[in-house]
DNA sequence: ATACAACAATTGTATATACAAATGTAATAC
DNA sequence: GTATTACATTTGTATATACAATTGTTGTAT
């Protein structure tokens, strides 16, 4: 991936910039592999996080909270995606008995048999983008995003 | 930046998921410290990106395509990123008189002063996010995230 | 000249994100 | 016991993004 060559600019960009749109460009691919590879599926990557930490719950169930917490974006709004996967029948949603305000969501037995093709479309799409990846280069990569 | 601790996991993470969620983890802090930076200029990453192209345009005028071709963001509607930018009067917009179908954008006088503080801010939350990266260090993240 | 394809930008629409306000429930103070 | 505060989720709304369809213009073939 060639930062210049994708902005079409002749000019050198000072290094601080150009990590940091490098680092953009990325994600945007990153972005666009993940959402291709689900969409077959009608699903978004927020959505099959979700449902993935719900499997991640051994059957125990997560409220809201719970599944923001371990969002990797934090900023999604969880009730809508709950709503969504619940309307495919992905996930159930009840009131906490013990204490109202809150809601337990499980992945359904539907959810889970989704959830293990799609663990293979991911699987392939990570492949696919860290195929010019060594061990030792994402280890580095891994050390250098610390820094942030 | 530690990835368990932000998803409140305790289990690990295998280490190419792990690279992809950093990344995200890091874009997502990157786009915040950004949008932030901008908000009280009431002006997007976006509109700063075309504001910025207007300008390494010296004069020559550009159209919507050649704005697309520069920005970061490909998939941005320009077209409304223009129509927002007209309204704060920080460009112009008039049909290229040798293609009608064409249109020349230029930036404005106080489009050009309104970037010479965003220079500053956006300089300044490119520090603070690069305060722990030496030199070698952003060379070598350009080297890695070249690999995508 | 007319028809047709290609081009450049705009518009429409569905979905996603950001953030504030509102709702309903539980805990605490008095 | 009532009022107040805190809590957990939902709803509202503005903005942004993704992608297809449409509009208006130009170039080309016949």
């Amino acid at each position: 991936m060639n930062v210049e060559q994708i902005l079409k600019t002749e000019k050198p960009i000072a290094l601080e910039s150009r990590s940091l749109i490098h680092l953009i460009l990325v994600y945007n691919k990153v972005n666009e592999q993940y959402a291709s590879a689900l969409k077959e599926y009608e699903i978004s990557l927020q959505q099959f996080n979700v449902l993935r930490i719900l499997r991640g719950q051994k059957g125990k169930a997560a409220n809201l909270q719970t599944l923001n917490e371990r969002m990797v974006s934090k900023q999604s709004n969880t009730t809508r995606l709950v709503d969504k996967l619940l309307v495919k029948g992905l996930v159930n949603r009840e009131v906490c008995p013990s204490n109202r305000r809150k809601i337990e969501i499980t992945i359904t037995k539907e959810g889970k048999e989704l959830l293990l093709e799609l663990d293979r479309i991911i699987n392939n799409t990570e492949k696919d983008l860290l195929a010019d990846f060594s061990k030792d280069d994402l280890v580095h990569l891994n050390n250098l995003l610390d820094k942030f």
